[in-house]
DNA sequence: AGACTAATTGAGAATGAATCTCAATAATAA
DNA sequence: TTATTATTGAGATTCATTCTCAATTAGTCT
């Protein structure tokens, strides 16, 4: 948490900007937990503890942590953009189960290393990437077998 | 497209579904064109050939082809749902450039199959994937090189 | 062909996420 | 401490998508 506050505090000095209480208890409260969160989750958690951050604000400083690499967007098609924090969790990609609607961590090394030769071999300055894989979840598949 | 519209039958059928005006023209404009789609291009483009199909039902009959795997939904970030017809097409996924924002896309089996082999290792069923990979292309690097 | 009935549609209202506006506030520099 | 200017909060606004419901129409049964 420390390291997030302090890259934080650097790209916002990078780009002349203020470090607010907004920002610093958004990014807190983003630190702190450790799930698939959108923007009005983060309002309400605040808002419910009393902390008096406008939903605005949260919308305005998430852009903030997404382009300082402090969060970044999972790609679910779902209705509200879902984000998760980056520093303190290895790379991963996400399946999501179609029954149950469960997000699974996965990581695996290969296909990482085939995009970035991909990227490379193409041209393609590579920033990132999102990887959703849908389908049906071990258990919920168990489950089927015995309805 | 005239294995489109089959499909199509076959699914409404299966599902005890009516074959409709609305359903036949939204499939048939889906498969004319060959880009990256909203549910409201096909709405404007429809009206403007003064075929009278609602909002709505644009709206109501994505989900069905997104069912039917006649259509796929592409993961992209942008505030609204993208789409592209899949047969005919071999399967792909993109790459998308954050400076001139093309989506361009890339084919690659070595990823595929490690996608596979993993779900296969895990006990996930796979229904299908979708990859979005962040940068910038070639021509903006260039750009950028002499700017 | 005509009648039945249930799925589907169109129009517009409703919802909900995200963005915008603007006066008030607060962080930095002087 | 004051001045300057970025940022905030509150609520209005936008925009994509979903919902509602009466009217229509596809498929079925005589």
């Amino acid at each position: 948490m420390e390291k997030a506050e302090d890259v934080f505090i650097g790209f916002i000095n990078q780009n002349k900007g203020r470090m607010t209480k907004a920002r610093i208890t958004i990014l807190k409260e983003i630190y702190r937990r450790h799930d698939h969160f959108n923007a009005d989750d983060i309002y309400l958690e605040l808002k419910k503890r009393n902390e008096n951050i406008s939903r605005a604000s949260v919308y305005r400083i998430i852009p903030l942590l997404l382009e300082s690499k402090l969060i970044r967007e999972i790609n679910t098609n779902s209705g509200t953009k879902l984000y998760e924090h980056i520093l303190g969790h290895k790379h991963h990609e996400h399946m999501r189960c179609e029954k149950c609607g469960e997000l699974i961590e996965f990581k695996d090394d290969i296909i990482e290393n085939d995009i970035e030769k991909l990227c490379k071999k193409i041209g393609f300055t590579h920033n990132g990437h999102t990887i959703l894989i849908n389908g049906i979840c071990k258990n919920c598949r168990n489950e089927l077998k015995y309805e």
